[in-house]
DNA sequence: TGAATCTGACAACAGCGCATGTCAACATCA
DNA sequence: TGATGTTGACATGCGCTGTTGTCAGATTCA
């Protein structure tokens, strides 16, 4: 009624900030608030009216940057994710050339990321069984790890091992350190996370020596072909 | 308001059957309602009704065998567990005592399992993200699993490596083999079982490889004392 | 200064699910 | 056969949530 003819707001500045600012701004204090619910409720306990209240707005203001509650949970995770990568591959291009280095550090930044229990239950419990396409979501980012690994690993592989899928033993990697990590944060973080660590890293060395130098009994199985 | 000074009722026969085991039937009913519900559309869109219609029974039946739709989902994911372990052991008792096909005998029930879509659902999603209590139950089914691993595989370790938690390696393991399963259900099952049994395998043979003969070289970690 | 925009607090509405209750028809026992 | 337990279909109340709408006050622009 207020004269649509343009549709074009004129987005005027308020309180010094344009409105794509402001705008970012509320929706950035949306996925902090969502991470706090998220992470401490759950996902089905969080309201929009308890995320909103969180986040110190109203609901319109979810609206205007989620069309559903299901978005801002995407949207969380989607950030959770970045960070980690990014910290991940960091660590990756400061640990040198040896395998254990590297697997050293990149576990590192990944269980002191899990340390907060928010992120840990967001990113490992929240995420699962939600729709279809949030756990499409969850499977790209494992994928998407399991990838880190096969790429930082593979080059240093002389030949690979035949018979097995390389993208699935990758896969199996990453959710061994995610099973880690789940049982630590539902255990209340009892044990330090230095003896997680490496724990963790001793399956990556077995991986590690396994592949470098494959197996070295070809008898009962038929699907190793060494040489 | 009807006499309740007898708190016991007659448990009286009906259409052949007692109380108890009707109670039981409809039960294991309500059970196998809730993996077709759980399992298909998931936990949050199951309603109580819904699942009282998949069972052929009303919701007094529901309440009289479990307080909440929580409940049903822990006696699903219980009966789903048991089913697993209880092969999973027949299995391993019967695959002699070389440890790779021993890993492999047990695999190869565990996706076999696991084929079935819905119960890869609710064992792997829908258990997650529910309640505390919930999650907890998810830590039990792992912890023993892991825990079967361990009293299985350390007898025959000559001597225990040192610096690591072996039951954090053991959850690892089993952390590799569950991610496996979920990516292969989310992907539509795509690859052929015996594949992804390999996949996982060949895990379980790095770290049997890797434990039974500890690392030969302890240079650059100081958390391993080898000798 | 006045008009337009932005913000926050709150109302309102419909919809849905859980849990319980009612009631007639059926099966069983004495 | 009559009294009582059992079953199924359905209704009801209650609370909560998502979503949209209203409106007064604050802020900005011309």
């Amino acid at each position: 009624m207020t004269a649509p003819a343009r549709s074009r707001p004129p987005a005027r500045t308020y309180r010094g900030t344009r409105l794509e600012e402001r705008r970012a701004t509320r929706r950035a204090q949306l996925i902090d608030a969502g991470l706090a619910c998220f992470g401490s409720v759950g996902y089905q306990a969080s309201s929009v009216r308890a995320i909103c209240a969180e986040a110190g707005l109203t609901e319109r203001y979810f609206y205007e940057s989620f069309p559903h509650s299901e978005a801002l949970l995407c949207a969380v995770y989607d950030h959770l994710i970045e960070q980690l990568f990014a910290r991940a591959v960091i660590a990756l291009e400061g640990a040198g050339r040896e395998p254990a280095a590297m697997a050293h550090a990149v576990l590192e930044v990944y269980f002191q990321f899990n340390e907060d229990p928010r992120i840990a239950r967001v990113t490992h419990f929240e995420i699962l069984g939600v729709s279809d396409t949030v756990d499409q979501r969850y499977r790209q980012a494992m994928d998407r790890f399991a990838e880190l690994f096969v790429n930082t690993a593979l080059p240093m592989t002389p030949k690979r091992p035949a018979g097995v899928q390389t993208p699935l033993v990758a896969i199996g990697l990453v959710g061994a350190v995610v099973q880690i990590a789940m049982q630590w944060s539902l255990s209340g973080y009892r044990l330090p996370r230095d003896t997680v660590v490496r724990s963790a890293a001793s399956l990556f060395e077995a991986v590690i020596q396994h592949t470098l130098k494959p197996s070295r009994r070809g008898k009962s199985d038929p699907h190793h072909r060494s040489h």
